[in-house]
DNA sequence: CAGCATCCGGTTCGATACTG
DNA sequence: CAGTATCGAACCGGATGCTG
């Protein structure tokens, strides 16, 4: 759910109020940026991009989440508004999550980052084991 | 340094070969994907787009970061290819980071998530306190 | 089904001290 | 200057049990 800033670190005056730059403690984009580029939020956020879904369906098709951080995730991202979350009151439960106006947005940038990165993959791989290699 | 999955939970045979997708446990683009939109990653890569660094300038522009995590978020990227690390044999050291080519890919990527988001702060905050006040 | 509350082990992180 | 080593503290994340 990100409360403002986590580092120990006083942010100074000048960063607390240095909006505009990412770079700078205090900067709120920072606090939203992390709910984006968090572990799971990416990956939400690539699947709801894909359409409509349950928590269960996401649940699935994101291998290696639980619960939790699944929930815990689509919190945060409803609370910066990139989520909606529409719970129709049906026995038994369903609720479904989709993206936002504001959330596809984001979401497309994240989508070409890691498409970026899947089409790269090798190469990347590769240099890592060179690098492994030279300095293991 | 990010070794493999991190999860707890096996991935199972069929995640483990299943690449060219993120969603996916064993797809080994998570692991790339955790380097570049790591808490720190992410402010490294925007940081070094605007030009070749060293690491006590890249520790005084990205307000918070320690230097063990700052050396540890340039290793990372060095291994998969992304930051290149020039040290020049110099009493006192001298040593600069910068960009690859690859790096510059995802760097552009990631930056236009990072200004995407700072451009529609407001209203992603204004999200955020709607938001708080009515599940306070 | 969808999810919160709680516990708890492992990892991460930051501050400090130290080295080449 | 540019790091590594070390050590608590904080946090993450999974498992379990329970609710509507």
């Amino acid at each position: 759910m990100n409360n403002s800033v986590k580092s120990t670190s006083e942010p100074t005056l000048t960063d607390k109020f240095q909006r505009g730059n990412v770079l700078a403690s205090g900067c709120p984009s920072r606090g939203v940026l992390q709910d984006v580029t968090s572990r799971w939020g990416v990956l939400v956020l690539f699947a709801l991009l894909r359409g409509t879904h349950r928590f269960s369906e996401l649940r699935k098709s994101i291998t290696g989440v639980s619960e939790k951080m699944l929930s815990q995730t689509l919190h945060a991202l409803e609370a910066d508004g990139f989520v909606l979350r529409t719970a129709h009151p049906v026995i038994p439960p369903h609720v479904d999550y989709s993206l936002t106006e504001s959330g596809r947005e984001v979401a497309k940038r994240v989508e070409e980052l890691v498409n970026w990165i899947e089409v790269n993959i090798n190469p990347i791989l590769n240099a890592r084991d060179k690098y492994t290699q030279r300095y293991r």
